[in-house]
This record gives C-alpha cells, sequence and structure tokens, in this order.
DNA sequence: TTGACATATTCCCATATAAGCATGTATTGT
DNA sequence: ACAATACATGCTTATATGGGAATATGTCAA
C-alpha cells in the first residue's frame, strides 16, 4: 500500500509545508489567489493545486467574486489535529517540569559548593 | 518533486494513521515491539519500520532491556503540531460562538411567534 | 465579439512510500 | 555451542505525489 492521499483528511493535507504557509496566511481574512502567490512565492498552478488540496478536506472554503476567488482557512477544519496535539501537552509539560527541577537542584549544587566555576555532577 | 519523505518532520510522519496509533498507544508509558503489535494489529516488521520513521523524528525514545526494546512517546516533539493547531483555536472558537449566537436567535424567534410547529425564517 | 485577466486543470516524471514476505542480527537460556 | 526469542532490515510493487510547462475555463470591459 502506498501513503495515503494527501486529500483523505486534514493530517495528509497539512504535511505539507507550504500548505501549512497558505493556511496561515488565509487565517485572518480571505485573500484571493494571486495574493497567495505573491506572498508565499510559488508559481500560480502550484498554489491553485494545492488550494485544491485544501479545499477537498475543507481546511479552505472558497467564495467567487467576479473572477476572484477568495480564500479563507476553514479553522474549525484543524481541531482533530489539535485535539491529538493536546493529548500530549500534559506529559511534555510534565517533562519539562522535571528537567525545571533538575536543573534547580544542580544550580543548588553549585551555590552549596560555593564555587560557580566548576560544572556540578560530573561523574553522576 | 514529490511528497516530502515521512522522516522529514513530525507533520509528515504523523500522517501516518497507525503511527498516530502508535504514539497514542506509547502516551502513558514504555512498551515492547511485541506489545505494540498486540495491540495495534499489525505484523511485526510493519510495526518495527513504523517506529523506525517515529525514531528518526525523534517522536520516541527507546531503551533498550536484554532482548527487548522499550519504546516511549517522546511528548516534546509533537510541540510544533500543538503550536501550528493553536493557532486556529481561537477562531474556530469564535466561529462556534457565532453559530450559537445565530441559533439562540432563531430560539428567540420561535418563541416570539408562539407556535413552536412553524419553522422560522423561511425566507430569510 | 474580442481581448485581457484570474484561476483551474492536464500532462510529465523523479521520488517516496506502506504492506507483505523473507532474511539478518542480537541476546538469553540450557 | 545451539536453539529460541525479539526486533530490524532488505526487497518488491502498486500507488500517489509536487513542481514545471502548457493549456483550458470563466468573467469582465470595451
Amino acid at each position: 500500500m502506498a501513503r495515503a492521499a494527501t486529500t483523505s483528511d486534514a493530517f495528509n493535507a497539512i504535511a505539507e509545508p507550504r500548505r501549512r504557509q497558505i493556511l496561515l496566511f488565509l487565517a485572518h481574512d480571505e485573500r484571493g489567489v494571486g495574493e497567495i502567490v505573491a506572498a508565499i512565492g510559488l508559481d500560480q498552478p502550484s498554489v491553485s493545486k494545492h488550494l485544491g488540496v485544501l479545499r477537498s478536506v475543507n481546511l479552505v472554503r472558497v467564495r467567487r467574486n467576479g473572477r476572484h476567488r477568495l480564500y479563507r482557512t476553514n479553522a474549525i477544519a484543524i481541531r482533530p489535529l489539535h485535539e491529538f496535539a493536546e493529548t500530549f501537552a500534559r506529559y511534555w509539560q510534565h517533562q519539562l517540569v522535571r528537567v525545571k527541577e533538575r536543573a534547580e537542584r544542580a544550580q543548588a549544587e553549585i551555590d552549596r559548593a560555593g564555587n560557580p566555576l566548576q560544572p556540578p555532577n560530573l561523574k553522576s
């Protein structure tokens, strides 16, 4: 089996850096394709194809206005990603707390030794 | 240019559903490969290869214990994903607030009409 | 209608899969 | 040393990609 299609879900669509760039660019307000092209420095057909992928997983909404098509990020489609990542947030927070505590203990060790120029715990 | 390698960053590695499954399974505590195989119902070589991808982007840590290799999710490697998704969280929260407000206005319309059986705003 | 403008779509190709199957490697128990 | 256990790696194949170039589609203006 080959890799899942980029159009299969938000996770696959977002794997591509240029698409993340586009989503960020379209997060605040809607923009025409030309503006996107100018903003991210990629040729127009490529941008249109990326937009096609994003559309197919509902990560963007389109609105037609004359000969322009105004795209905008559909933020809620990113929710599954957020929920997945959120699951791990508390783990790395614990991890960081432990690192911080260790650093503080090491600093206390230095202070107690009275000589800040000596690296602590060289062998343990 | 082809698609970026799955080993290029966390975003690409996480695009694969089985790898997300593995990360969740290894989030709380470390497990041997055999346990992972049993848990997610995939053959051993496939699991090993997925673990290889996850290793290459530091999404898991390994520790050897006799002939076992104990894997564990390295939660902090998921942080870039979380930060990306977090950027959009406030947008969809606004979106949901708007939907809720609209629903409440519609309900108020119904209440005012005094007849809950008639659908509101049929033409506007 | 004709042309100009804004986007989308098609074709081409080098590249990278993920799964299945077979095999290699390291470690332990006897 | 030998067999068994626990993983990792190599090989093959169907499939999908993203960018570049060329072309098609759709809309407005004169």
